[in-house]
DNA sequence: CGATGCTTGTGACATCTGTCACGATAAGGT
DNA sequence: ACCTTATCGTGACAGATGTCACAAGCATCG
């Protein structure tokens, strides 16, 4: 309980979480912080201070009960309840994440799949109609779906962010290479591919 | 010179460069941190200080060169020559990276895909003929590539990840959504999806 | 039931990263 | 030539993040 989690604690505790899953069910009843650091490649002290941010659930000389830290992490994380996604921009990167199956597998569900170029709307892709960004407002509230993301081009990112915000949305997954704008109160992760590759090309660099 | 980059300062240095090489040409010829901040949404005394890291080129009273500059951050990046890139995995993400425009556009030149599946090999993608992951040695000396992605499943990424190593690879960019080992002086970077997804999720519950 | 061994939780420390504020410096006008 | 204005580069500081090491706690065994 003694410190606040810091931000990048926070991706650790879904590592924890995705380590524990991977091992589903039996193996053993106890894992200490020690396996549980190699496996994630940190420090078992990372590990322990990490987890004492949620009050204490170790048992010194046994370590942390799996099922009951899995389900812990389960809560921490919000994954009690599964939730409902909707994509926007259905380009190349859009439908391979319509496709891609470590979403599904962990409590996501992508509900609905917006674009607005008029050639697409009716298409199908893995069991969902692409549909006009015109009927966000609606499927957004008829679903609950709190997290929107963005697959569309750069130059129509703040778009798209603005339709998402406007339809309710309050949790977004932005992966257009672009700096968007986003109101107080919205939760906001960018990945980007581009800025990753050049952070690679630098260590090449200057190894 | 002061002080040694941080990790994430080349992250920054890699969005500078993106936003300077944005306002292509022309333009105002010089421009100051603080407008370079604003762009990037950071503190200007932070663009100075990361800038200062590899020399010291901006003028008082007036700012940066422009054109000085995104030609210096493309040297630190090393983006100076193009980069051939092999890609492991033609699944939905791999079809979608291959057509992804964010890579072109910036120096770097997909020169290959691979897969296993048998079925896979001899098709094309964005003019590509997807070969064999047998012939990845031959290719990656012939081609020079000095960086991979990988994009399989997550059970086949050590194994891609140590084909890419033996044929002579530097840098990975990793989007299995798993831990892989790699020998020292390797360059590593992993892309998770899922990870920030969850990211977002706890946000969402601890609003 | 006490001794032993393992593992937790955390205070204290170390390090890394970002911010502030100010002296120094260049350009342009008077 | 000097004053004003804009902006850099950086020492000193602040805050965030990670590591160490150890007292305390539970389990097991003789």
């Amino acid at each position: 309980m003694s410190r606040k989690i810091s931000s990048r604690g926070i991706e650790r505790l879904a590592l924890y979480y995705r380590y524990l899953t991977s091992l589903n069910g039996s193996e053993q009843a106890f894992i200490s912080s020690e396996k549980l650091a190699k496996a994630v490649e940190h420090t078992a002290a990372q590990v322990r201070r990490d987890l004492s941010c949620f009050g204490t659930f170790g048992t010194p000389g046994r370590g942390y009960d799996r099922a009951a830290l899995e389900e812990k992490l389960s809560e921490i994380l919000g994954k009690g309840k599964n939730q409902n996604v909707v994509l926007v921009g259905v380009g190349n990167l859009g439908s391979a994440l319509l496709a891609y199956k470590g979403f599904q597998s962990q409590h996501y569900t992508i509900v609905a799949a917006f674009d607005k170029d008029a050639r697409k709307i009716g298409e199908r892709f893995e069991g969902l109609e692409i549909q006009h960004i015109g009927k966000l407002d609606e499927i957004v509230l008829r679903t609950n779906a709190r997290i929107g993301i963005v697959s569309v081009p750069a130059d129509s990112a703040q778009e798209a962010v603005d339709a998402l915000i406007s339809a309710g949305i309050q949790g977004i997954l932005n992966f257009a290479p672009a700096r968007v704008a986003v109101p107080e109160g919205i939760v906001f992760q960018h990945v980007d591919f581009s800025i990753k590759l050049d952070r690679l090309c630098y260590g090449l660099e200057h190894a």
